[in-house]
Parts: C-alpha cells; sequence; structure tokens
DNA sequence: ATGCGTTGCACAATCGTTTGCGGTTGACAA
DNA sequence: TTGTCAACCGCAAACGATTGTGCAACGCAT
C-alpha cells in the first residue's frame, strides 16, 4: 500500500521523473501534449508530491513556529485565527509551540525553529522573558521573525503591537469624561511591557486631567483568580472607586464579578472600562465599553509581515514597528453621564 | 553560512557520514573512544541533524494534525494544552488546521495530512460534517486517528468523548433535587452529536423525575448571541423556567447577561448550571455550578490514545471509545435548596 | 601457522524530488 | 547537403540523513 511516487508515474508513462516533475508545473520545455497527459495519468494515479522530499530539495518546510507564552482562552485564539486567515491560503501551516510562561521552554521553542529550518516564527514573549535574553534568542536564530503583542523594548526585529499607551489613556480619558474622579486600575503582570506602558497611558490621561495619581488606587494581577482579591481590597467602604480601569479581559472576568459581590453597584457607584479582544465585555450585565484590541488584526498583521520577510532578502529589509490601534467600543451601559453633577 | 550536516562532522574527524551517524546514536559497532570523539566535535561544531532528511528517510514526520472546527475561546485551548502536555515530551509537535466550521475545509485538511504523512491527526468535527462523509474521510485517511470531543454516531475509530449523556442528566437531575420543577434547556447546534446526546441526558433525567417534557422549555442557540435572544424568548412573565440547564461555557456566556438584564434573579427566581471547563461558572456572579467538562483531561487522554497508536501495529488495533467523565462542581450560590418548600 | 569469530569502521544504496546540463530530433535556411 | 537553432526530453547529481552489507584487522583457540 506504498503511496505511488513521481517514479511510479514516469515508469507508466515510460517517461523520466524530471519530466514529469516539470510537466505537473507546467514547465515550458515540456510538450503541451505530454504535459496533458502526464497531468492526467498523475491524477488518475492519484499521485501527491511528497512534501518531506521537496523540502529537503527546496530547503524551505513551509511550516510557521507561533511561539506563545501560553495558549489561554483569551486573546491567542483570535490571533491564531488571523493569523491562519494571510498563512493557509499560502500554504503555510502553524505549529505551535507554547511555553507555559517559562523561559527556558521559550528558548527550547525558538531552537527547534531555527534546527527544523522552519519558515519563520511569530513569538509572543513570556511574562519572564528578559530584554537581553529575548535579544540574544532572536539574533541567534537567523531566520525571519515577527514579534508580536508581548514585546520586548528595543528589539531591532518586526513587531505589531497595540497602541498600548494610547488605548490606556483613551480608556482613562473615558472614565474622567464620564464624570468619575476617583479613578482605580487594575493591571496584568508587572514585568510585562504592555502593563508597563497601558500603566503609563493611564497615568498620563489623570495628570492631563489634573487628577492625582494615588499608588494604593492601582493593583497588579497575574491571572483572574488574583483579580478578585485585587477588588476586594479596593473596594473599601470609604476609598472604593468610583471608575475602574481593567487593562484585559481576563482581569475582567476575575474583577467583574468580584465587583458585584461587594455590593457595588456598576455604573452608579463604580463605572468601569477595558482593554479587550470584544468579546468578554459583552457577556456581562451591565456591557463593558472597551478599547478594542483586535486579536485577529494582529495575528494578520504579523503574519503578513512574515511572509513579506520570507520572500524578501533577509539582509536588506529593516525592521518595521507596527502599532495597531484601539477603537473605543462604547457599550453605554456601565458608565453613566450624570454621576458628579 | 551553511548548517553543518553529518559530513562537514565526519569530514572533520576524517571518518564516514554512517560512522558519525552511528556514533551519536550510541550504536555499539563504533568504538567507545571514537563515540566520544564524535559527540564532542558534532556539539563543537553545533551539528543538529536536519530533520527534513530524517524525516525523508524514516517516513515519519513527527508532526501531529489539529483539525477542529474552530479555534474559539472555549474549551479547545485547554484542549491543546492537554494535548501538548503528551505530545511535547516525546518530540510531536502540533500542526493546527483549523475548519472554520466548513466541511469542505475540513477534507482539505484532512488532506493534508494524508498527503504530509503526519504521524497521526487528532480531529474534531465541525458542526456540518454528515457521518457518512466523515466516515469516508477517515477512512481514506490511513493513518492514525483519534476522534475527540465532536465525534460522529458509529465511528470505527479511536474516540475520546465526555459522558455528555450522563453529564447533562446529572446536571437536570442537580436542578431537580433544588427543588427546580419547570426546568429549561439552553443547548448548542442540534446537528452535533454532543448536543443530541445532551439533550438526551436532560429528558432523561426530567421522566425520571416524572417531570414533563415541555418542548417551548428549551432552545438551540449557534453561538452565545443566539443564546441571548433564546433567553429573551424564554424569560416571559408567567412561563419562565425556575431552573436553566446550559449545555456550555459559550452559551453561558451569552445567556446569562442575559437573564440578568431581564430581571430575572439568580438563584432567588431560578437557578442555573451547566457544563463547563470550569474558567467561566466562576467568572459570574452569582457563581455557576457545574459538570466538569475537562478539556485538559481529553486533550491528554486523545493524544495518549494517538502516541500508542502511532507506535503500534495499525492492522491489529481495534478501536476504543473512551469516555471521560464529569464531575459535578458545587457553586453553591446559583442554587437555592429552599426553592419551592 | 591456520581457522574462526569479533570488533570497528567504510561503502553505497536509499528515501522522493528538483534542476543543471547535455543530447537527440526535426525544421528550415543557406 | 550541411549547418543552425529550437523544441523536447533524459541523465545524473544533488538535498542530508539512515542502514544493510562488506571487509580489514585483531584476538584467540587449535
Amino acid at each position: 500500500m506504498k503511496r505511488t511516487t513521481i517514479k511510479d508515474v514516469a515508469n507508466r508513462l515510460g517517461v523520466n521523473p524530471s519530466t514529469v516533475s516539470r510537466a505537473l508545473k507546467d514547465h515550458p520545455d515540456i510538450g503541451l501534449a505530454l504535459r496533458e497527459e502526464v497531468k492526467r495519468v498523475a491524477t488518475e494515479m492519484r499521485y501527491t508530491p511528497n512534501r518531506m522530499a521537496v523540502q529537503l530539495r527546496q530547503r524551505q518546510s513551509h511550516l510557521v513556529g507561533l511561539v506563545i507564552p501560553e495558549i489561554t482562552m483569551f486573546f491567542y485564539p483570535s490571533v491564531i485565527r488571523g493569523i491562519e486567515e494571510v498563512l493557509e491560503p499560502r500554504g503555510y501551516q502553524l505549529v505551535m509551540l507554547p511555553s507555559n510562561e517559562s523561559p527556558s521552554r521559550e528558548a527550547q521553542n525558538l531552537k527547534f525553529c531555527g534546527e527544523n529550518q522552519l519558515a519563520g516564527v511569530l513569538i509572543s514573549f513570556t511574562r519572564h522573558t528578559l530584554p537581553s535574553d529575548g535579544l540574544s534568542l532572536l539574533t541567534n536564530l537567523e531566520m525571519p521573525v515577527v514579534v508580536f503583542d508581548k514585546s520586548l523594548p528595543d528589539l531591532p526585529f518586526d513587531s505589531v503591537i497595540l497602541e498600548d499607551e494610547e488605548a490606556a489613556s483613551r480608556a482613562t480619558r473615558f472614565l474622567i469624561d464620564t464624570g468619575c474622579r476617583r479613578i482605580g486600575g487594575l493591571f496584568g503582570s508587572p514585568n510585562l511591557l504592555i502593563t508597563q506602558k497601558r500603566l503609563q497611558g493611564f497615568r498620563n490621561a489623570l495628570s492631563s486631567a489634573n487628577l492625582p495619581f494615588v499608588e494604593s488606587m492601582i493593583r497588579f494581577a497575574g491571572n483572574a483568580d488574583e483579580a478578585d482579591l485585587c477588588v476586594r481590597e479596593m473596594m473599601v467602604p470609604e476609598d472604593a472607586p468610583d471608575g475602574l480601569f481593567m487593562m484585559s479581559d481576563e482581569i475582567v472576568m476575575g474583577a467583574y464579578p468580584a465587583i458585584l459581590r461587594t455590593g457595588v453597584n456598576i455604573p452608579a457607584d463604580c463605572s468601569v472600562i477595558c482593554i479587550s479582544d470584544g468579546f468578554v465585555p459583552g457577556c456581562y450585565y451591565p456591557r463593558i465599553s472597551y478599547l478594542h484590541h483586535d486579536g485577529a488584526g494582529i495575528g494578520r498583521e504579523a503574519a503578513h509581515r512574515l511572509i513579506s520577510l520570507i520572500d524578501s532578502d533577509p539582509s536588506v529589509s529593516i525592521p518595521e514597528h507596527r502599532m495597531v490601534n484601539a477603537v473605543l467600543i462604547e457599550l453605554e451601559s456601565t458608565n453613566s453621564i450624570e454621576k458628579g453633577e
């Protein structure tokens, strides 16, 4: 029950394998009549080229590595959809390489990509990866790579990220504009660059509005459970915020029910806003306005960029840093204009 | 900047490539001294075998295809984690092959697996795949395959699924036991086998308790938005249910906020329960008791089975159908014992 | 010294394609 | 008739590894 190879087809037709190979790719050297005949027989014999052989010969695998810190239900599924959308029609396949938030595993994954000459790599770093380590990893890689979302500072590689600072700033300003004056912030892992940038945006918005930045009004939560805790700490009778910025879906899913549980009324007592991929905010009542963090869009962008890197001369390309902008989606119900008037 | 091949190493040592190959895998034919020397030089020269060449030679790719209907935020991320957990240590890599709920794309994906002789395939079918089509697809595949979660009836292939009927039945019984008498059900796509089985379990529980099955008390929703609609239809003043079974996380995220929006009080007016992977139920307030649909567990099981299929003689294995059982996780707050007493 | 069995390595074929080059036809112009 | 040039196709060498077989050298018993 062996697969039919190009030789089988050649033998059947009494021609040379090379002829079959050329005929199938419409090489002009092969006569038109024979070309058609070859194709006919090939499909009849259900011939399909052996990918491993092809890859060995052309030194290219048409596989793209996706190195992500962890395969969570947030963000990455959308990213993958976006990536697939552009990769699939071009014949590339995606290989999952989750790092489980471990830098060593991440290094392993990258090594895998290098050793197996994948066509390229899409990477989002773990929260524990040191900038210097990330730099050297990618430098040693010597293959097309684009970093997305969880990037590191000053990386001389192509990247696609959200305009984090701006998004956070806009979100915070939105709270301010709807009358909030004591604004709290719930952030993710503090070592993440995106956390730092979103925090910066948050602070900027406050200071632009001449509101004080109060250290005790912000909290960092590594996951939903921690967000729950943070909320319980924040929502103390006297000092509770009248507006809350949450930097991600995961934070929301931990914090939102916690807010409700403390008896705080949304939006009467406290307005909320978040940065989100878009699904989660609609799954709460009242619904949550958000700055759209378009996962699929980022995935598409990153994949596009990677493809063009693969197709181009690696030596001449200079790194491009793309910022995807976030648009405000107002769901109205978690914010009340009247507050504070 | 070429990679160092086995020949380079061989030349450097003045030996034959075959010797290097054997030395590196501790073949007894090679003298101990030389063996060590080869290894030393190999690592020194940063030699790493070319995977494509190896694969071509051994006719095995160490790649496993993951064919899923769609990469959603529900369930599949956990499944992938489970799969990775067992695949990665064994040197297999996962290739993503989302079908986007399209049977033709699914067929393409499966064809891809066949043509590129992946080591094996893990598949969950789209909601539109006809049982006969699925059967013929897998039959033509001629390679190790295990079906998980979204299976089809009477498939002569290995499968790992949740004990859907039993889980739904237990969930419903739980509602009954806590005093509910007018129990509604929110289900997913009706063409899915798992939907049918969960519906069956739901009905069984009702009839065991001598409660009538009312057609108008159940609804099918393809996604969260539809679930939202269904709830609005169901929660009419007079005929509203006093207990609601929801068959999945996605349904919950659409339905739960909808219930709240209708003003219905949980659990005072209506108890709820669902089948879930575990994260979502904790992200609502009040929290939702659920039957645990262990995605990671199913992923691990499926991967294990696939590995053993790959390692075993394909002709002698007889299909095994594994049922993962669901355990009840009581979160207490969405159900009140006192109701109806 | 002869025969035999190990040990330790080299040779060459092989996996299935692709591709540079060379060679055979035939037409057609000189 | 000879030379030229296309048009077509075959030959064989790659790509980088693995593996069955062959064979020299050596030890040891006879």
